[in-house]
Parts: C-alpha cells; sequence; structure tokens
DNA sequence: CGCGGGTTTGATGATGCTCAAGCCCGGTGG
DNA sequence: CCACCGGGCTTGAGCATCATCAAACCCGCG
C-alpha cells in the first residue's frame, strides 16, 4: 500500500526503519472511483493525495465553461490545488479520477506534524517543489515558445504514459489547443510517418 | 544592505538576532549594472540571487533566436535557473540586468551549510518554492486560457510595477506575444478608455 | 545634429478556433 | 445477442486572432 510513496521518498531522502514507519502513519488510505471528484471548484483543499496507483487530474473551468487541465498525476505523483491547501482558501480547481485509484491523503495539519517529526521529509517536500517548478517552467516556456504539434511532440517525449492512458481532448486541454486541432495534428504525424 | 532580505525572510519565518546574523555571513553582496549578465546560456548557475534594489529578468533563446522572458525580478524578488542550480548541468537560461541592481548571492554549498545550521530556512525556502510554484500555475493557465489582451490586462492588475519599469517588447515577450500585438492592444485600450 | 533602438502603423498571411456534421466504437437495455 | 444510443474522435468550411514583414516615427544620447 505504501510502496510507491516509500520508493519516492527514497529516491529524495533516506528514512530509517522507524521513520518509514511514523511516516505512513500520517496518510489515510482511499480508494477512488473513474469519474469520482477528489475536490471541487469552491471547496477547501483539505488534504494533498499521493497516487499510488491509477490516474487523476486537476482542471480549472474558465468564464466560458471550458476546462483546461492543469495537471495529470500517474503513479507516483502528488497533486492537490497548493494555494487553496496552503491558504484554506476556496479552491478554483477540480481534481477527478480518470481511472480507478488508490491514493494516500495528507491533511495540512498532519503534514505539519509529520515534518517537525520527521525533519528529513521537510527537504523531501522542498525537492517535490523544486521538481515542480522547474517542470511548469519548461511547460510555461514551451507554451509560449512552441507550436502546437511541437507541444504535443513534446509532450509523448517527455510524458508517453499519459498520452497512451488519458482522453485525446483532455490531452488537447493541457496543450492549450482544441480536440480537432489535436486530431489533425495526429492525422498529419501519421500519414507523414507512413511515406 | 541586507533589509528587504531579513524583511522577506520576517515574512515567512522569524529568527533570533543571532540567526538573522548567522543568515547574512552565507551570502555575497554584488552590485551589477545595466547590460551585465548575471549568467549565460551554457554556464552552470552557480548561485541563487536575491534583488535588494534594481530589475533583473531571465530569458530563454529557441531555435529562430527569439527571446523568450521566463521572469522579472524586482526589489524583493529570487532569481535564478533552479533546474542548473540544483543539478550542476550547463544552464539553458539567460539572466541578464534591466537597471542597475544590488544583490546577495547564495551559492549551493552555502544554501546547504545555511539551512543546516539555521533550519527555520528550510521551512523559508519551502514556502518561497510554493508561491513560485502557484504563480507559475496560474501563469500557465491564464497562457492557456486567455486573449492577448487579457493576460496584458491581468498582468497589469498583478504586477504593475513590473509594466511601468521593464521595456515593453519584453513585456509582449513574456506574455507570449510579438511586440506589435502588444503595441496594438495598449493603442486599443487608450482609445477605448478614452470614449 | 544625426544615429539607433524601441515603438507604432499598415498590409498580408498562417495558425489554430468555431461551428456543424459524420463516423466509430463501446456500453446498455430490450 | 443484437440494436440502439451517446460520447469522443474525425473531417470540412469559413473565420478570428495573432504573426510576419516592412516602413515610418519618436526620442534620448553621443
Amino acid at each position: 500500500m505504501y510502496q510507491v510513496l516509500l520508493e519516492s521518498i527514497h529516491t529524495k531522502v533516506h528514512l530509517t526503519e522507524a521513520e518509514q514507519q511514523l511516516c505512513q502513519s500520517f496518510f489515510v488510505p482511499e480508494t477512488l472511483h473513474r469519474r469520482q471528484f477528489l475536490l471541487q471548484e469552491g471547496d477547501v483543499c483539505r488534504h494533498i493525495a499521493f497516487v499510488e496507483s491509477g490516474v487523476l487530474r486537476s482542471y480549472t473551468l474558465d468564464a466560458k465553461g471550458g476546462e483546461h487541465v492543469v495537471q495529470f498525476a500517474l503513479e507516483g505523483w502528488w497533486i492537490s490545488d497548493n494555494y487553496s491547501f496552503l491558504t484554506g482558501e476556496p479552491s478554483t480547481f477540480n481534481i477527478d479520477v480518470l481511472e480507478d485509484s488508490a491514493v494516500l491523503l495528507l491533511t495540512k495539519d498532519a503534514m505539519d506534524e509529520l515534518v517537525l517529526q520527521v525533519p528529513k521529509m521537510e527537504r523531501y517536500f522542498r525537492l517535490l517543489m523544486q521538481n515542480s517548478l522547474i517542470a511548469l517552467q519548461r511547460r510555461l516556456v514551451s507554451s509560449l515558445s512552441n507550436t502546437a504539434e511541437e507541444k504535443y511532440l513534446k509532450l509523448i517525449q517527455t510524458y508517453p504514459t499519459i498520452v497512451q492512458r488519458v482522453p485525446q481532448h483532455m490531452i488537447a486541454s493541457y496543450l492549450g489547443i482544441t480536440p480537432e486541432t489535436l486530431s489533425r495534428i495526429r492525422r498529419q504525424l501519421a500519414t507523414q510517418h507512413r511515406l
């Protein structure tokens, strides 16, 4: 159950057996089903979630009701609305479940207590943040400087599993293009490749 | 000299006099002049910089030589290439100085030592990261879902000082649009406003 | 005074969006 | 087990937004 989490931690900091045990005790495991919501716009994001198995996604709705995917989370990823989680303000995100999933939930209080009792975890979370920051920066630059096709190719290269496991219109939303455009890009890439 | 830095820290964690002194000792103050480079593409980013006064910016060059502004940093902001700083890999960013500036430099070794000797700083840096993450996420969503005009208006609202102090073509680059488009948007907003 | 970078303006064109319709496929109920 | 329904993917035609290219303009600075 905590296998994937412990591995994720292990890649960043080294915990003793006792610390691992202690660490686990702060999480609440939960199984979620496809189409279920982990967070709805307007609610406060009470916990960050670690994905042990399955796929989730966060997204926002704009003024015209359009969805904009902010993040996908496969096994080994964290997902939450950081802003709401940190500040206690209502969230502007939705998080829903794309495939039946098992997650580990960590509330803010639990997190604060966790980093107190296992100070190494402060470092783990900081490194997590840093990596997210780097990835986000890359994505932003890509979204500013690349064409739709280039963005799609870059996504396939960076996260092939996401492209495989997530419906196409959500990929399009994630890239900031319409489903129609993505469809046309794929057709063109396919025929091109076939020559 | 360390005034702005200490204030920034104070908004996140509380340091004793002694800790403040200790903290300062890890930074190297430096004054920089307009057009000077703090980091050039290909070099390793050896330090993160805290801006005491002035303005800096980071940007990337794409395949066709186009500039893409990643970040502006005014007084009280940090700037660096996190990826290069963390990993020691050559940077893909440039950081240059837009106005004569005073910065405080922190090397990676100094940072590691700092968080060891003043553990509260680990928390400070984590909170910094979190805030950057939130801001970046907002910017990304905005860049995906808003028109050029909306993005510009949002920027004026969020960071009016940046718009005032930075040349227009860099604002355009930051927003992912051409200088021409930004100029037209501004004209339209002006005439509109004048009716 | 003249140079030069930055901004403005105009004309044209490409990329990606909108709207609308058809298609494919998997799920559901009869 | 088959027929039907519906969502998602595809395709097409027309259109909006923004980019590109080119030229003129403005203004601070040498």
